[in-house]
RNA sequence: CGGGAAGUAGCGCAGCCUGGUAGCGCAUCUGCUUUGGGAGCAGAGGGUCGGAGGUUCGAAUCCUCUCUUCCCGACCA
């Protein structure tokens, strides 16, 4: 993509009440535009990088069994108040009238989707297990948006559901899907002890959930790392002394009263949670199956939601320096900022296009700023950006065939030839 | 939803206290000079001062109400 028709305009300055780091970077750098709190749209970077934690998510999903649909945004009042929640979720439901004056809601998770879903398709044990998800906008009428794309009231969510036989088949399952989340977090760049397997409350069906928490100093959850430093416990199960002796005794070996208090408290952002729920939902919408005795069943169901958005928010909170963004190159929206310096040369424009050719007949994602800009306007714009390589046609070498290329994250450069990469 | 702060050009701000036809920087456009880390000079365009009501001869400025944004808290199956 040539800089020069693109649909972006970075600033020098952020908007003067975003305080939160992602929002200014993000805000600055042309990735996202805020339409109102907690409300943005993703212009063609961010969309990139957005389209790309997804695909990452989506890779993971299908690689443990995970089947995509897509289910809708729209809902009916009448399967919110078979479970309930049409009242209990009162908070963070958008309501509204349709057409007909009907009672309608926008969706800010789905399991009164999906499971009346799942038993239109599973009759027998013969057709569990079964693990669907989806990635959509989610709808949560948040008392306060806040931190940029931290806590939208419109964001971008993965949330699979699986429907399990026995209660062994859904625990198996729910162990794969953390780990699968863990090399999730791994390509984002966020893993490395990063990221904690955080134990939170679990609900009414089991002991725990877990939660995965990106440390920060930005985070707005408090956890408490355990002494592998892998895993955390989260600020509410802290008082619960018995979750305490059977957590930390499960990763230290033993547990000594008090010992809770001796963890090391941090700021984290919650940036995915995995939940057993049991048979709460499919009992809610009468979902039994027949199983090998013959009898009617239950299924039991797990839920897995994972926030592309927000994960987004997270790396540039994370990972970004006091020059711009850096982006991992499995996220980052080109691989390449390549630029010329001086527009009024001929060596220098020819070689650029000849580079920005190259890279592309390689197969490489380049962004070309082919303005007739100065250096310095477009080194900074690079480095705000956050493409892993920058690469540097200029007066100096252009002649030669010399391009100067800078690894965003390390700093480090070198010098090659036409047709060679740094990588 | 409680508390606090702020709304003046696309963005960042001054002006308000003490009422008298709205200004600066960045950005945008034109010209010239520049050209390796967000250039310089000269000129130009762009604003119902968030909205509504009120006081006044006259309101960005004073008063009332309201909307919005940000921050803290509460909340976050």
């Amino acid at each position: 993509m040539r800089r020069s028709v693109m649909f972006l305009k970075t600033t020098r300055e952020a908007s003067a009440d975003e305080v939160s780091k992602n929002a200014q970077l993000l805000g600055r750098a042309g990735f996202v535009n805020q339409l109102m709190a907690g409300v943005y749209s993703y212009l063609p970077l961010g969309l990139r990088v957005l389209n790309k934690i997804e695909r990452v998510v989506r890779e993971e999903m299908d690689a443990i069994g995970g089947q995509e649909i897509l289910m809708p945004a729209l809902h009916p009042k009448d399967i919110w108040e078979t479970t309930g929640r049409w009242d209990k979720m009162e908070d963070v439901l958008f309501k509204f009238k349709g057409a007909g004056d009907r009672d309608l809601t926008l969706g800010p998770t789905h399991e009164e989707v999906v499971t009346p879903l799942g038993a239109s398709v599973i009759a027998s044990y013969r057709d569990l297990p079964k693990a669907v998800y989806q990635i959509q906008s989610k709808f949560r009428n948040e008392a306060r948006a806040k931190s940029g794309l931290l806590r939208g009231r419109e964001f971008r969510m993965k949330d699979m559901y699986s429907f399990h036989a026995t209660q062994e088949d859904l625990d198996a399952f729910y162990d794969k899907t953390l780990d699968a989340y863990m090399r999730v977090y791994d390509r984002l760049g966020l893993g490395g002890g990063r990221t904690l397997v955080t134990y939170a409350s679990g609900g009414a069906f089991t002991k725990y959930s877990h939660e995965f928490q990106t440390l920060t100093d930005s985070g707005e959850d408090r956890v408490y790392v355990l002494g592998d430093g892998r895993h955390g416990i989260n600020e509410e199960i802290l008082d619960d002394g018995g979750a305490m002796a059977d957590i930390i005794g499960r990763h230290k070996g033993s547990y000594a009263d008090g010992d809770e208090k001796k963890l090391e408290q941090v700021k984290a952002i919650e940036v995915g949670n995995i939940f057993k729920l049991g048979s709460r939902f499919s009992e809610a919408f009468g979902f039994k199956f027949l199983d090998k005795d013959g009898v009617a069943k239950y299924p039991v169901m797990g839920c897995y939601g994972i926030g592309p958005s927000r994960l987004m928010g997270t790396i540039a909170e994370v990972l970004s320096d006091e020059n711009g963004l850096v982006w991992p190159e499995d996220v980052a929206p080109y691989k390449v900022n390549l630029m010329t310096l001086r527009a009024d040369d001929a060596a220098c424009v020819a070689l650029g296009d000849k580079v920005y050719d190259a890279l592309q007949a390689a197969g490489v994602e380049v962004l070309y700023d082919d303005r007739d800009a100065r250096a310095g306007e477009k080194f900074a714009e690079a480095d705000l950006i956050g493409c892993p390589w920058q690469a540097v046609v200029g007066p100096k070498g252009a002649a030669a065939g010399i391009v100067e290329w800078k690894n965003r994250a390390t700093g480090e450069g070198c010098e090659l030839p036409l047709g060679s990469w740094p990588w």
